[in-house]
RNA sequence: CGGGAAGUAGCACAACUUGGUAGUGCGUUCGGUUUGGGACCGAGAGGUUGCAGGUUCAAAUCCUGUCUUCCCGACCA
């Protein structure tokens, strides 16, 4: 390996959580305020979220989903009305209880989660089987009162989308949750460059109030774990406690089956911790808010002029680029570039001009390459896509590494004292063996794969009884 | 929420042990010289030492509380 080329950045083979915070700070992706938990999104983090959001916003609409804005407040005996979802979610709300110095005749919790405002909202707007489905959208924030905190990955507020369906029945609202799922995996997979395992929650591990929880799961380079998205299966559970009933074509009275789907800023830690190196940032350049970075070296007014020129031809073909042209030496350049993670980076002095050509850079992989004036667009065009292509299959490849099979609890430990990863290993369906196995190896269940039918053993891992389903373990955030 | 560490200029740190009114480097501003991997010279600006109490003639320094950050656990996207 290279040496270290940017100051103050821990590496992440010593130090994987310094290494964390550094490349956030030092990105500048956000900032600390004075509230616990509550991070100040940067304008270069912020950009980031808006191209997650503007790509699946698109993809939302395209599948018939539409917008709606949800108030930021639900009363108390809202929240109440589901159980299993209060009891879930009771621990980690945040309570105003006061408006201005009056007392609240009923305290309002800061929604950690919209089901119960669009469950009540359905109840009002649907009667009859024509009214269905619905498939409502909203990009929010919420407050969930986290004791530990980290940026992007556990924050207090968070930036997110939630996605909320009702359906008339439960095929359908089954084919919407897996539909969603699919979406999240395929958008991590072509724009974050980032391969997930797609699988279904345990008992255990589900959404409060769900009957099914489906989630993605991705690994990070230090081999642990990250829930990236989910996609939750209701039922009619929501619907019998809000009372949420429709007409049929028999003028029958009937529940709605409910789905909820959610990603979050979470995804912005995934990018990092996925992809990013001890020089910083490597952003995947479907996601880069700059794909292109021209710096000229030199401060003659022609080097400035081609600079332009350059911007603007890259422009034309629809590509983000900007020029550094302070008068920072341009090592200083290259580095703040690299920090920054911009896909690919062009240089030129006087030297290159009069050879026609400038030289690029990839920042995944730090390769440098000649280039004819003329061929910049089309090998920018190419560039970009090899990079993303080759991000993927780079974190793919360490996925597979870093993925593992166990028989006995004993291999399980040997595994994950030697390298966390994912431990794919069969279960016997019993919460008190996933229980064990979090106290005794330190894993948690991550999820039942729903491409995946390898059958590692016929007994489970843990009590040796005959094994019902392959699961994904591991350690997570 | 438990266990550990830390908070002094934008950033990294020194001064704290032994109390006497804050310093270094980087950055920043201005002027100049530079430019192919974090340039150089000169001049300047920037601080109620996280916050609140207490001890003292006197507090960055000692004591108490509190907030924030980081690390390790338990809980969660």
């Amino acid at each position: 390996m290279k040496e270290n080329k940017v100051k103050d950045i821990t590496s992440r083979d010593i130090d994987f959580s310094k290494w964390y915070t550094d490349v956030v700070k030092k990105a500048d992706l956000i900032d600390y305020s004075s509230v616990k938990g509550c991070m100040i999104i940067r304008p270069y983090g912020y950009a980031i979220w808006e191209n997650i959001q503007s790509t699946l916003d698109k993809t939302f609409k395209k599948l018939g989903h539409q917008n709606v804005y949800m108030p930021m407040f639900i009363p108390e005996s809202l929240l109440n009305k589901e159980k299993e979802h209060v009891q879930g979610f009771a621990p980690e709300v945040a309570w105003v209880t006061h408006g201005g110095s009056e007392k609240l005749e009923e305290k309002l919790c800061v929604r950690p989660t919209s089901e119960t405002l669009f469950c009540e909202h359905y109840a009002k707007i649907i009667n009859s089987y024509r009214d269905l489905p619905k498939l409502y959208n909203q990009w929010c924030s919420v407050v969930r009162w986290e004791k530990t905190t980290r940026p992007f990955l556990r924050s207090r507020e968070f930036l997110w989308q939630e996605g909320h369906t009702i359906h008339a029945t439960e095929d359908e609202a089954r084919l919407e949750t897996i539909t969603m799922l699919n979406c999240y995996a395929d958008f991590c997979k072509n724009i974050l460059a980032i391969p997930v395992i797609k699988g279904r929650k345990t008992e255990k591990e589900k959404f409060a109030g769900a009957v099914d929880t489906y989630t993605i799961e991705a690994l990070m380079y230090n081999g642990i774990a990250l829930q990236s998205g989910t996609s939750h299966y209701f039922g009619d559970g929501f619907a019998k406690a809000f009372n949420i009933v429709y007409s049929d074509k028999e003028n029958k009275l009937k529940y709605a089956h409910q789905t909820s789907w959610g990603v979050t800023t979470r995804l912005i830690g995934a990018i990092i911790m996925v992809h990013s190196d001890d020089n910083g940032l490597v952003l995947p350049p479907n996601i880069a808010p700059n794909k292109v970075i021209i710096i000229p070296i030199g401060k003659d007014d022609n080097l400035n002029k081609r600079a332009y020129e350059f911007k603007k031809l890259l422009e034309c073909n629809g590509i983000n680029t900007i020029i550094d042209n302070s008068d920072k030496s341009p090592g200083f350049k290259f580095a703040e570039a690299e920090v920054k993670g911009i896909p690919v980076r062009i240089e030129f002095g006087q030297r290159d001009l009069e050879n026609d050509s400038v030289t690029m850079v990839r920042r995944d992989n730090g390769l440098k390459e000649i280039v004819k004036i003329e061929d910049i667009p089309n090998k920018v065009l190419e560039l970009l896509a090899f990079i993303q292509n080759d991000m993927y299959e780079r974190a793919l490849l360490r996925k597979n590494e870093m993925t593992f099979t166990a028989k006995n609890l004993d291999e399980m430990e040997k595994i994950i004292n030697k390298q966390p990863g994912f431990i794919k290993a069969m279960w016997c369906g019993n919460e008190k063996c996933e229980i064990q196995i979090k106290e005794k190896i330190g894993v948690t269940s991550r999820c039942i794969p729903l491409d995946n039918n390898e059958k590692i053993s016929d007994k489970c891992v843990c009590c040796g009884k005959d094994a019902k389903e392959l699961v994904y373990w591991g350690k997570q955030y």
